[in-house]
DNA sequence: CCTTTTTCAGAACAATCATTCAAAAAAAAA
DNA sequence: TTTTTTTTTGAATGATTGTTCTGAAAAAGG
């Protein structure tokens, strides 16, 4: 009985995601964030309930999206597949990439607002994750004999997660494709 | 023919490097830094010229440190052993770290502070100086027969930083040594 | 139309930000 | 001791930080 908000929640939450992907936590002020989500600070209060907790929902919007990508590779048959798959999907969407924003999740681990345990558990979480999302997909691998029987998977794993963080990394510096190519060719390789 | 300063220039700046590693750039604020630094707000404007210089400053102290561990690894005859080597010291530099401070080159990576051509530039270059390391290393590992002929040795060593990158990533989150040791390890891998 | 409920707009808040400045203190040279 | 030069000190700067609040506007139910 009351009238209604003049935005949509997921869609101002994006801009806003873009922001802090881009500018970091810190570099990110209120006011940006009202510029660019174009909503009133007395609405971003009310609907977010503040700078930190918007960037935590923006986080997990961004994570939302990724989340597509792992359940792709989670739920998959394919092993080795999979896995290039995964990588290579990740490489095309860092190549597009408008100003070099890298991984939200890793500029956020290097961020790591001090003394935030809702950052660094969302992002441990994740890792968690994605760890556990490779090493189940080595397993598929050994079973169709795809990879050595004697390859060490929980290595391997834990490797190609700081894989996709190296790779993210470079994407800030250097977007070529070529570059990048190299990187995840190589990555793969020792899949072999 | 005047009273001198009651502080080692070199000394102060090691402890704003310290604290520009652990928090970056946007999170620690000048009053951050005279209180680390033990010196007057007064004092650090004269000598440093102001939070931005200081920062450039103590990015470049952190690369002449970390230049020791390069320099081994360019004046090295050793192919393969010098990079094993150069990944091994880094692990033990991680390990052993206080509060995960990762790598103030990846931070700052990552941080780009807006529109700042100066952290850039440096940056990039010495990114660049890395893989002409790692590729010259790797150039004395093929000549010794160390590696197979049908590398791509540009391609390994662009893999290399990223590598290198990524562990400091990992490091922030787990600088647990069983974690990291399975990361390096399987880098260094690929080059068998 | 009037009441009710909610959002919207922008001013106002105290705190902190990076930076500057003027005066005091200190040390060396005269 | 006096002069000279530099550092130190701490207050003051104006801008920006995140957050709150008050009144106006707007939409729905009666």
């Amino acid at each position: 009985m009351a009238r209604h908000k003049e935005f949509e929640r997921e869609e101002v939450l994006n801009k806003a995601m873009d922001l802090f992907w881009r500018q970091g936590y810190e570099a990110t002020s209120v006011q940006d964030l009202v510029n660019c989500m174009g909503i009133n600070r007395g609405s971003l209060y009310d609907t977010f309930g503040g700078k930190h907790k918007l960037f935590l929902a923006a986080l997990e919007c961004y994570l939302s999206k990724f989340s597509q990508r792992l359940q792709a590779l989670e739920n998959s048959p394919a092993g080795i597949a999979a896995i290039r798959q995964f990588f290579l999907e990740l490489l095309e969407s860092r190549v597009g990439e408008k100003g070099c924003q890298g991984c939200m999740v890793t500029n956020s681990t290097i961020e790591l607002i001090l003394d935030d345990p809702d950052t660094a558990n969302r992002i441990q979480s994740q890792f968690a994750r994605m760890e556990t999302a490779f090493y189940k997909a080595l397993m598929r691998a050994k079973a169709q004999g795809e990879i050595s029987p004697n390859h060490n998977l929980r290595a391997l794993a834990r490797f190609l997660v700081s894989s996709a963080n190296g790779s993210a990394v470079m994407a800030k510096t250097s977007p070529d494709r070529e570059v990048l190519e190299d990187i995840i060719n190589v990555t793969l390789s020792v899949l072999n």
